[in-house]
DNA sequence: ATGTATTTGCAACTATATTGTAAAAAGTTT
DNA sequence: AAACTTTTTACAATATAGTTGCAAATACAT
């Protein structure tokens, strides 16, 4: 399913996040370029403890990790969005999926698996005094519910 | 906004809360009936503190209060769910506000607001090979965005 | 090369949530 | 309604998630 996500993925060389990180006006550094290089191998969003056990062998301090986490989310490369279970995710903000910005997120309420839905699988209408937000379309959607496999 | 959600609300007295309870299988205790006669008063979800909060003056343990939401969501009679801010709310799940089942929530951003949505606000197609859950419209929805106020 | 501000890594800490348990209460049986 | 059984409470102790303080190390500018 969220295989329909799962197009020509942009992979950026070291020297390329290197940059990216610098133009945010973070100094690039060996932790914050390992965690975008592990998060952009990603299909779904990874939690930190996620995150942490991947970079596990590069021996990543965990206030470390959480510090870069929201200060490259501060700086606009990440998203970080709880999709419905309690658990903080992180996810390459721009065309980490081949895209521009945020597509629909479902996560199962029994396996907890998170898949990316197709940005087209969802329609807003929005009817009598919706927030302005909806009507303008600057929203994110997160959808619950069981997976295939767990409804199995 | 949420106010379209304001339809005549189900309001149960204690003895109905009681049966309530105990149709469940569960006793009808003194903290359970405060928890529902607290949330069927409220316009929104509740986090466990707010509960708290407002059931302060009856002195209810923080530990007693986190084992009967859960147990009360368990048994049916209420939903618990991450609304985008990795805050836990509760909800009445049946007409808690004249209808039933779940409806869309709408989380600001900035203050953390939480309302309920119309039910047709929100329309789902489920292309390419979506879970089934979404095609059979057994789901849940959470949108988050900046409400009026934080826009304004 | 040198200097300055940022970042790391460690530990201490806070907040949120869960678990253990003896005592109390609910509901059942007699 | 008294006695019995199981559930639930209330307190404390414990886990889990996330944050903060700070000295040493590193990035980057000059």
């Amino acid at each position: 399913m969220g295989d329909a996500m799962k197009k020509e993925r942009t992979v950026r060389s070291i020297a390329e996040l290197r940059a990216l990180i610098r133009s945010t006006g973070l100094r690039s550094t060996g932790p914050r370029i390992a965690v975008l290089q592990r998060l952009q191998q990603a299909v779904t969003p990874m939690s930190h403890a996620e995150i942490a056990g991947a970079l596990e062998p590069a021996g990543l301090d965990r206030a470390t990790l959480y510090r870069n986490l929201i200060d490259l989310t501060d700086a606009g490369l990440l998203s970080r969005t709880d999709h419905g279970d309690h658990v903080w995710r992180f996810e390459l903000r721009d065309n980490a999926h081949g895209q521009i910005g945020q597509h629909p997120h479902f996560t199962c309420i029994d396996c907890g698996e998170v898949e990316c839905l197709p940005d087209t699988s969802i329609q807003i209408s929005a009817p009598y005094q919706s927030p302005r937000a909806i009507k303008k379309h600057h929203f994110e959607v997160q959808l619950t519910g069981r997976c295939d496999r767990c409804a199995a």
